[in-house]
DNA sequence: TGATTGTTTGCTCCA
DNA sequence: CAAACAATCA
């Protein structure tokens, strides 16, 4: 089998060179994914390595499902006896903590494999419960959010709070140590790890533990990292431990489209990677596949004003194409319905297209979901207030937690008195009093304080029963399947009980929720999940893992675009201020950050981009409107890559096209029907790590979204309605092979079936387009 | 203690 | 316009 085919010259040098270090200079477009996949089916059949000894890391889960689908793909027809290693960065780190991790405990007392992960919350509840403790107050002394990114700066600095205490130069920046200290001291006795922990411990461990270091340096014989200008200090020194011994590193990235320095992103990793590794091989790939020559020269004009840059030239064979669309707006409300007019043109005239709406904040999508909703159109939003964020989910999953560690005082402190049982604010801050005093964990504290007399006999007797009712949970944790244990502890807890009491309709979507998570349960026992590695999955899904191919139009931040194309592209809010952002004009890197996002988002486009902005906007909900000006990068676009759209300048004046009975008709036809949208109801695609795009065959634009059944246009799909499948049942799938029917929910075009291929994993499927055969 | 009401304050971006 | 927090009352 030759995977050099079908390649340019430097796709193919790129996947040919498969010793030692490489870096991959990947403009956007470029055909990057395509050269990482077939570089791995190369190695994998060249050098005749067992897949697994190849490791990729991905961005998002999102991303390392697919490549390992299209590895899978590539390979199809050569005997395999293992699977390729893809996964994102945290989700390897925890594999090997929770796999070889007991050595750390030489280095970080009280620390197991059985460590919980902390989330933003999390950190959040640690961070206030340490201002509690030293009598601080956010609004004299930081707020929480500062502490925290200060904290991470210097855990990524690896620095400690005893550093920062050493370092300290006034009262603030001792306070701050002091707050650290107290963090860092309660997520150990928590035996928990935040984000950061998770790719520092793995680190710490492998530098440690030589026998370790040098299991998975012969476990893994070639080492690849995708977007790895995005990567960071401890992602680096990962990357170089795990190939110590053998060097084969490489790594694709673009300079310009880096754009996570806030999350410690550190673009000297790309930059100076020929230095680090001074045999390294450098190959560029600048020929784009992707989108017009307008617009490719557009997005290059705005790229080009950044300093910070190895500099790349790219280039398409691809025709002119259309100019880019501006549009001024009169506010956000009048950019949002030309948003949506425009869509709705599009769409007419081309269903297949797929939209992405682009805006550099989540709190712009409110008033683009209106419009839409105006429209009659349905879209998929990805990010925002997404599902596991949830309160309801949270709380489950800290029961969950809890169970699993009673040692986790944040989950602790989440439901302890959820649903209310007499453990008030009062109760707590004794418990969290006694727990300082006697240095341990907060569920110690209550195994002790229930005996103290120190408490009121009322809140000592809803304690007690809080202590049965977890040990009580516990016990069924390791003893029952992980559907029936959430089920139970939902019942147990009276959890659900509260929801259905309370009549309000948000307790009924609250429900639903519930249910979507017990279903998520049972698809991650069908995938042989323990409860650990679902709570793993669930502190470690992405906002972009939400994001649907199918869906025609798509909303979401920049950020979450990066990786996508969308023939069609709208970039909303280009103002100074909002894009780039205000937070961002003092600092020239920073800027310079914000023209790499602008440049992502350009370049996701396709064939058509349309920039818009408000000529007001206002910033909170209630307030005036506030003047704004247009985005310096707008000025940075040659005019004639640019056609002029039209402006609003009175406000109120909205000429909707809608209102014309034709358009509405087609807006309503071409609604898409399936589900997944505005989130929520399908929370098993973000729990699920095998990645399925659990709504149905996911081939990535093979398949166009299942929409218009228009009565004129003969239906295509299966002529013949196959028999009812059902469980246990063997079929046929055109792209997966044959499989098991493990589940098949709903009924009618609706019904969904999970199928279990040996190759490919557990998918979801929609019955009526899979084309499923029984075998 | 816990539910309700009132008040204030604030929006990056995210694994 | 919300969420987060404080104050109030049952």
């Amino acid at each position: 089998m030759d995977f050099l085919k079908g390649l340019n010259a430097q796709q193919r040098e790129a996947v040919a060179h498969t010793e030692g270090p490489l870096l991959i200079l990947a403009g956007a477009g470029s055909g990057k994914t395509r050269v990482i996949t077939h570089r791995i089916a190369h190695i994998v059949t060249a050098r005749r390595v067992p897949p697994s000894a190849v490791l990729a890391v991905t961005f998002t889960n999102k991303a390392a499902n697919e490549m390992r689908e299209r590895v899978a793909a590539l390979l199809e027809g050569v005997r395999l006896d293992s699977a390729p290693n893809v996964s994102t960065f945290h989700s390897f780190c925890v594999r090997m903590l929770r796999r070889d991790g007991d050595p750390l405990a030489q280095i970080r007392p009280g620390f197991s494999r059985r460590f919980t992960i902390y989330d933003d919350d999390d950190q959040l509840a640690i961070v206030k419960a340490a201002y509690r403790a030293l009598g601080l107050d956010e609004k004299e002394f930081m707020k929480y959010g500062a502490a925290l990114s200060r904290i991470s700066h210097a855990k990524n600095l690896k620095q400690g709070p005893a550093d920062l205490y050493k370092l300290a130069v006034n009262d603030e920046s001792e306070k701050l140590a002091s707050v650290f200290e107290r963090y860092e001291g309660a997520l150990r006795a928590a035996n928990a790890l935040d984000f950061d922990d998770l790719l520092l411990e793995a680190v710490r461990l492998l530098r440690h533990d030589a026998a370790t270091r040098e299991a998975w340096n012969r476990r893994l014989t070639y080492v690849m990292v995708d977007e790895y200008q995005d990567t960071n200090r401890s992602q680096y020194e990962l990357m170089r431990l795990l190939s110590e011994s053998h060097n084969n590193v490489c790594v694709v990235g673009d300079e310009d489209q880096s754009i996570y320095s806030w999350r410690g992103a550190d673009l000297r990793n790309i930059l100076d990677f020929e230095r680090d590794f001074p045999n390294a091989r450098t190959i560029r790939l600048e020929q784009n596949y992707r989108s017009t020559k307008n617009i490719l020269a557009a997005a290059g004009a705005v790229v080009e004003n950044n300093k910070a840059r190895k500099g790349k030239k790219l280039w398409t064979e691809a025709a002119a194409g259309e100019m880019l669309g501006l549009y001024a707006a009169f506010d956000a409300e009048n950019e949002a319905l030309f948003v949506a007019d425009q869509i709705e043109k599009l769409l007419v005239a081309h269903p297949e297209d797929h939209v992405a709406v682009l805006y550099r904040t989540n709190a712009q999508s409110r008033q683009i979901e209106d419009a839409l909703r105006r429209y009659g159109r349905k879209y998929n939003i990805v990010g925002g207030f997404s599902f596991y964020q949830r309160a309801e989910i949270k709380d489950a999953v800290a029961y969950l937690k809890l169970a699993v560690s009673n040692t986790d005082s944040a989950s602790l402190l989440r439901i302890v008195n959820t649903p209310a049982r007499g453990i008030g604010r009062t109760t707590v801050e004794q418990i969290e009093r006694f727990a300082r005093e006697k240095d341990i964990n907060l569920w110690d504290a209550i195994e002790r304080i229930v005996d103290d007399q120190g408490l009121s006999t009322r809140s000592q007797s809803s304690l007690v029963a809080f202590r049965n009712l977890i040990q009580e949970i516990s016990l069924v944790a390791s003893s029952s399947p992980l559907p029936e244990l959430v089920r139970f502890l939902l019942e147990r807890t009276g959890y659900r009980k509260m929801l259905e009491q309370d009549r309000t309709p948000d307790a009924e979507t609250r429900l639903e929720n519930l249910n979507e998570l017990l279903n998520a349960a049972a698809e991650a026992a069908e995938r042989g999940e323990t409860v650990s590695d679902f709570l793993d999955h669930a502190a470690l899904v992405s906002e972009a893992d939400a994001f649907d191919e199918r869906a025609p139009v798509t909303l979401m931040t920049l950020h979450n675009a990066k990786g996508l194309e969308f023939p069609v592209v709208f970039m909303t809010g280009m103002e100074q201020g909002l894009f780039p952002h205000s937070r961002s004009l003092d600092s020239e890197a920073a800027l310079e950050e914000e023209r790499r996002l602008c440049y992502v988002g350009m370049t996701r486009a396709r064939k058509r981009l349309l920039l818009t902005w408000a000529k007001y906007r206002r910033r909170y909900g209630g307030g005036e409107q506030e003047r704004s000006t247009p985005s310096w990068f707008l000025s940075e676009i040659p005019s004639r890559l640019i056609a002029d759209l039209g402006a609003q300048d009175e406000p109120g004046e909205i000429n909707l096209v809608p209102e014309r009975h034709d358009v509405w008709q087609s807006a309503r036809r071409h609604t898409f029907t399936g589900k997944t949208y505005n989130s929520i109801e399908n929370i098993s695609q973000f729990l699920s790590q095998r990645g399925l795009t659990p709504n149905g065959p996911p081939p990535p634009r093979a398949q166009t979204p299942p929409p218009p059944p228009l009565p004129a246009k003969a239906a295509p799909p299966p002529p013949a309605a196959p028999r009812r499948v059902r469980p246990g049942m063997s079929v046929d799938h055109p792209k997966y092979g044959s499989g098991t029917v493990v589940r098949r929910e709903g009924e009618g075009d609706d019904a969904k079936i999970t199928v279990n291929f040996p190759r490919y994993g557990l998918k979801k499927l929609v019955e009526k387009y899979a084309g499923l055969k029984r075998s």
